[in-house]
DNA sequence: ATTATAAGCTAATTTCGATTAGCTGTCAAG
DNA sequence: CTTGACAGCTAATCGAAATTAGCTTATAAT
């Protein structure tokens, strides 16, 4: 995944792939059938991966009801810590990085590809913070507003931000102060005035 | 750039550029030296094309004053406008889609591509709408906020949802709305409250 | 009219990279 | 012990794709 991640399929060469592992390219043949079948072997590794966090945190938004009692509960001060957690996690997880970046490259040659992109990285989330939202209006702690949009105006900067550092790194600091300003805004913009 | 940008440039055979032009690959040596130089051509083209529009429009971010004058002069209406019609253009320019997903699928093959696919898509759009916004906010017209996490928070959605179209041109209605109700609810959250 | 040049073609050539053949050593189960 | 499966290796093979060679035709300038 790292080479796939940094050169895309077409330009990773099976040689490559063996030497990362420290055997001559045949030898991969006694393992997998074929390149295809490695790049899948990956593919179906993440997949199942994703699917076992996404069952643990609820993370298909069907039920985060659960998580929205807890952040009821606490200051709107937790969605700061949500925002920027969540942004570290998928910035520093080494896997994640390189999956997103093998998604990023190869989503066009694959329409698999591309809807397993769309699904990880922005409906999965965006229904997830669209529910937490949505009770968090209910609760009366954030003011009455589309929560979809809500979600949208949320997670998209932190999105957009994550694909400049993959994109260019020497610049993460920059990119990471800017999106702690940012979740910092939402909430204070966001959050119901006391009467 | 219709090739590249569908199937990336190591997927593209010399032999299908001719085709499309309707010659033969060998003739195609005629008018170029190599498969590298007709990417360079192509990227040479939308570099000077983009740096022409960017100069009239005044892009760069260094004298937005003059747009400012013109928008604070109206209704803040006009925001949601700009922010339609700048989803739009970019969605629907037929040189504007391909560029941005060739630039896409090759960022990480070459430094200089993620460098130009950062400023066309972030740098250069986040500095224009934060000296609008920053504008803006002086005439009284939005709420004094940081006007570089306004603008992210404008802008990020935008470009979000038109990577989503990129991806998935099916839901692109979907999108499409979801972007026209972003558009609204932003003006009205940093509307300034009338006393 | 003549000729030089441009632009095209077909038929090589060359290179590269995935995959297969066939051999060898190791090691665990009997 | 010995044998069979496994995992590795080197040396082919095979196919695909970029590029080059060398020829032909049209056309525009002299």
């Amino acid at each position: 995944m790292t080479l796939f991640s940094e050169k895309g399929y077409a330009n990773v060469f099976v040689a490559e792939i063996a030497e990362a592992v420290g055997i001559k390219a045949p030898s991969l043949y006694k393992h997998y059938k074929s390149k295809q079948d490695i790049f899948n072997a990956i593919l179906d590794e993440m997949k199942s991966s994703y699917d076992r966090q996404a069952s643990t945190l609820n993370l298909n938004g069907n039920n985060a009801s659960a998580d929205a009692e807890i952040y009821a509960s606490v200051s709107e001060n937790e969605i700061v810590k949500m925002g920027l957690g969540l942004f570290s996690y998928f910035l520093h997880d080494e896997y994640a990085q390189k999956f997103r970046k093998m998604l990023t490259i190869e989503q066009f040659n694959n329409s698999e590809l591309a809807q397993l992109f769309t699904k990880q990285y922005a409906d999965d989330p965006l229904s997830y913070q669209s529910a937490l939202f949505s009770m968090l209006c209910l609760k009366g702690v954030l003011k009455e507003e589309n929560p979809n949009v809500m979600a949208l105006q949320f997670y998209a900067p932190i999105f957009m931000l994550l694909t400049l550092c993959d994109r260019e790194p020497s610049r993460e600091a920059e990119f990471t102060a800017l999106l702690e300003q940012h979740v910092l805004q939402f909430t204070k913009l966001y959050r119901k005035e006391e009467k």
